[in-house]
DNA sequence: ATGACGATGCACT
DNA sequence: GTGCATCGTCATG
């Protein structure tokens, strides 16, 4: 318990996008000082048939096959962006931010989305990064300096994990991971199987 | 040059 | 639950 063990602990960005997804749960993520804790992440790599990297790097991908521990940020529908974090031992791998509890900011969020609903501040990607003020300026940008500040969870907190959303391809897979029971998920998680000892929940 | 298609959100029934 | 705005990206010709 030396003075080097309480300092915070890091993020290790290299690991697999699956695994990444659910360290990133709980964990603290601030831009320009505005945000809350992560509920909801995505995970993706390049052998996924949904992810943006699959087919290999394009313009709009880049960041994905560049240096990890950097955002990729894309336009969605035209209309909305969205933030992922790039990680894995290999190129290509990313974790899209679902969803925030907001703890910091709350008004500027609330300005910024045009609604008082907490609930609904964050909740989504379009809607995070609207509320967080994430754009196209954000692609490729260092997750470990301004404006970004992000701490992981000072305890693996509990999780739910289920199928992704609005996919067309690996609609199948379960990589879509939530803090249990947060009333600020983007949407509920399907129950997919029963767990021995717990009976039938939803989160 | 052109067309298909979204890792969405919102209004509405 | 359904319909749809809206436009950058990418594959194709």
């Amino acid at each position: 318990m030396g003075q080097e063990r309480r300092r915070a602990a890091r993020l290790c960005f290299e690991r697999p996008a699956e695994v990444f997804a659910q360290a990133l749960i709980g964990a603290t993520l601030l831009v320009n000082g505005v945000g809350g804790i992560i509920v909801e992440t995505e995970a993706y790599d390049a052998t996924d048939p949904a992810s943006h990297s699959v087919n290999g790097p394009t313009r709009r991908n880049a960041a994905m096959f560049g240096p990890v521990g950097r955002a990729y940020v894309y336009r969605s529908y035209g209309l909305h962006w969205c933030l992922n974090f790039v990680c894995g031992p290999r190129p290509g791998g990313a974790v899209l931010i679902r969803a925030l509890e907001p703890r910091e900011g709350v008004e500027i969020m609330r300005r910024r989305r045009g609604t008082d609903d907490p609930t609904r501040l964050c909740a989504g990607p379009g809607r995070l990064c609207q509320a967080l003020a994430i754009g196209p300026e954000h692609d490729h940008a260092p997750l470990d300096a301004e404006p970004f500040q992000i701490a992981p969870p000072e305890a693996p907190p509990p999780m739910v994990r289920g199928t992704r959303v609005g996919l067309s391809r690996g609609v199948e897979a379960l990589l879509r991971f939530g803090l249990a029971e947060s009333p600020f998920l983007s949407r509920r998680f399907p129950l997919v199987a029963p767990i021995a000892g717990q009976g039938a929940r939803r989160s």
